[in-house]
DNA sequence: GGAATATAGTTCTAATACGAACTATATTCC
DNA sequence: GGAATATAGTTCGTATTAGAACTATATTCC
């Protein structure tokens, strides 16, 4: 019964991501933004910006769903858009000063909320996890791909 | 820098939780359902239905979600919402005879497209990655716990 | 028995998630 | 150089998310 002891490691990772979006989101949402928002000025934070393509890569949103989030923390003025010298497709997002102020302000209140999460593993745990759930990942993306593939094959 | 290394296995979990919704997802669409109305008919077959209180404890469906999701089930036929003789205020949901056999058909459909990732993967791996994401998750679950009592102590 | 409180489910709002279609610019290939 | 193709970002539609307010029924406690 492989499939059954799958599912239930399916289970515990949905479990855990819904666990982790809801601990971190109370305390985002009390800094006034949403996990999304946060991810982004978390990403930004301290940085030249970036296009949106890479914000992509780097934080979990999509694309679609990119164009909204820029739009809102530009509406808030932590954020605006320049046009990208080397792409004409492309735009930098930059937080503004007040975003990086912002960011100053609230990452290390972040950070700090998620400390008592920390007391419960040492590192060569944490080891173990990040490289079991890097195996899973794996395993998804080449399952991801195979997939593919066979929609539309060469 | 625990922080740093905790944020890494985030990041992956993150990462591992969207990546198996995208795969899984990918064929849940193929047979014209979304992943939460899946997780429902999953949750239902081969039962005599249950209330939306234990829809939402197995599944990772919340209340007021569970309405709309359940009433779009509804409107295709395969599921109805039954008064409960126990408690009036709840209602017992179940899949109709056309959805039980809907779920007949596309389980085994769903699990025979999990298999290719199975193969990456023995039970003791399995095992240990569950026992891993068990901890992961009793952690979240005390410090919101805590959480809770900070903003509202007994 | 009745008031206070808790719980099941619905409704509402703002923000996302995802896929697909669309525009505009880049790149490739002949 | 121009057609074919690829890519960056936006827009759109449907479904889902969280949280909070709300209705109706249960439970508790005096």
């Amino acid at each position: 019964m492989r499939e059954k002891r799958f599912l239930m490691v399916v289970r515990e990772l949905m479990e855990c991501a819904r666990g982790f979006e809801r601990y971190s989101g109370a305390h985002v949402r009390e800094l006034g933004l949403t996990p999304a928002q946060f991810d982004i000025i978390a990403t930004l934070g301290n940085t030249q910006g970036m296009t949106c393509k890479e914000l992509g890569e780097k934080t979990l949103i999509t694309k679609g769903t990119m164009t909204g989030v820029l739009d809102r923390l530009e509406g808030k003025g932590l954020l605006n858009r320049h046009p990208c010298a080397e792409d004409g497709r492309s735009w930098i997002a930059k937080l503004t000063p007040a975003g990086q102020a912002f960011f100053e302000q609230i990452f290390p209140a972040h950070m700090k909320s998620l400390r008592p999460l920390l007391k419960h593993f040492d590192d060569r745990q944490l080891d173990v996890m990040r490289e079991q759930l890097y195996q899973l990942r794996l395993a998804f993306e080449a399952c991801q791909a195979d997939a593919a593939d066979a929609r539309s094959p060469t």
